[in-house]
DNA sequence: AAATTTACATACATCCTTGTATGTATGTCA
DNA sequence: TGACATACATACAAGGATGTATGTAAATTT
């Protein structure tokens, strides 16, 4: 087979980003050839050349394909939860555990992002592009916070910045522990019970 | 120079690892080349195949070199609050975040740790010491909860290697996070104030 | 003091990996 | 129905990185 439709070219894109996310959470991303990525599409390095300018543009491109439906999905939440904002913080983050536990393109990409990846030079569009994404969902986070704070559901001692950080830490280490061992725990449990417990813990007056 | 005493010899493996860890801690573990690690040292691969038989090899004697100090350490702070485990538990926790902060070389080793390396086939070796750190260290937390638990400092609702593997999570994502930006907030403060919701949280009856 | 071992440095062969250049068959458009 | 553009595959050149083999000067042993 040689040259495709148009809509076909696009199904390879996808399926080169397919391949990437499976061979990237396999066997780490720097340890990863081209060539290695083009094999498990059933394709050549020509077709990744083609649709991408190497391999840091390959992974833009991951991240964003991964980042906008869940960014997506997590605002739909919000939406939903408008009336009570420490329910809708609670639901997201059950959302996310879910999703990782169930979804294996989400896992894939945590498990990525968290243990097979290695922030570096080479990376550095990559990097930012994730560092924004951190940014904002921590903004997003620490407003829900401070709307909790005036809302009296949280003590006005709570620094919502701070919050936010940690709960976003809290989320991140929970899944990267069940990600290097997932039989070792139940994440939506166990990390239910955590985010109870924190949650409850930052309504505790000081 | 050429032939050195056996202190010497000593040391040269020392300066190996000390260089491994800042190139490691910079560069990331499967982008660092042994050449890379010699050079940072003022040496050649030479030395390196002589001190260590490979790269995994290396990154092992550099693990160990970190985690049994890091764990002694505990295991005095252990021994120094055996009347009260939660203040136990509270007080290594705080050290850890100490520890990342002011000394070099453990946040190297938490950047590397968290940041820097692929956890991939080819450091299987290493991927499974760190393992059975981690799970000697949710093994201890869990030990302190159950016994806090036994004490009635916190209700026998609270299962204790799901919170102990929580706190650890907690603790690493909080560790990522402020690595990934260490300006972004004040590990010391923002973490102390996230472990002490955690744990006032396990506290209330449920 | 000679022999041997140690602790490296240097040199070499091999194997990827990347980037690019080129080939090629097929859609697409005039 | 050409002519051109598209979507790849294939081929090629260059630079590393690894592992090993060899060299070597000092330390240690005998």
């Amino acid at each position: 087979m040689v040259r495709k439709t148009k809509e076909d070219a696009l199904a390879t894109r996808n399926l080169l980003l397919d391949a990437a996310s499976r061979v990237f959470s396999e066997g780490g991303v720097g340890h990863t050839t081209l060539n290695d990525i083009a094999a498990e599409a059933g394709l050549t390095r020509g077709a990744v050349y083609w649709h991408f300018q190497n391999k840091s543009d390959l992974i833009n491109a991951l991240w964003e394909r991964v980042a906008l439906p869940m960014q997506q999905a997590l605002d739909q939440i919000r939406s939903e939860f408008a009336h009570d904002v420490l329910a809708m913080t609670r639901a997201k983050s059950r959302w996310v555990l879910r999703q990782v536990v169930h979804d294996e393109s989400t896992r894939q990409f945590m498990s990525i992002l968290l243990l097979r990846c290695e922030f570096v030079a080479e990376l550095a569009s990559a990097r930012d592009y994730m560092l924004a994404q951190r940014d904002q969902c921590i903004g997003q986070l620490a407003d829900e916070f401070a709307l909790a704070i005036t809302r009296g559901q949280l003590p006005d001692t709570v620094r919502a910045q701070g919050a936010a950080i940690s709960l976003l830490a809290l989320m991140d280490g929970l899944c990267m522990h069940w990600l290097l061992n997932p039989q070792a725990f139940d994440l939506e449990q166990v990390g239910g019970v955590a985010l109870d417990a924190y949650l409850d813990g930052l309504a505790i007056p000081r």
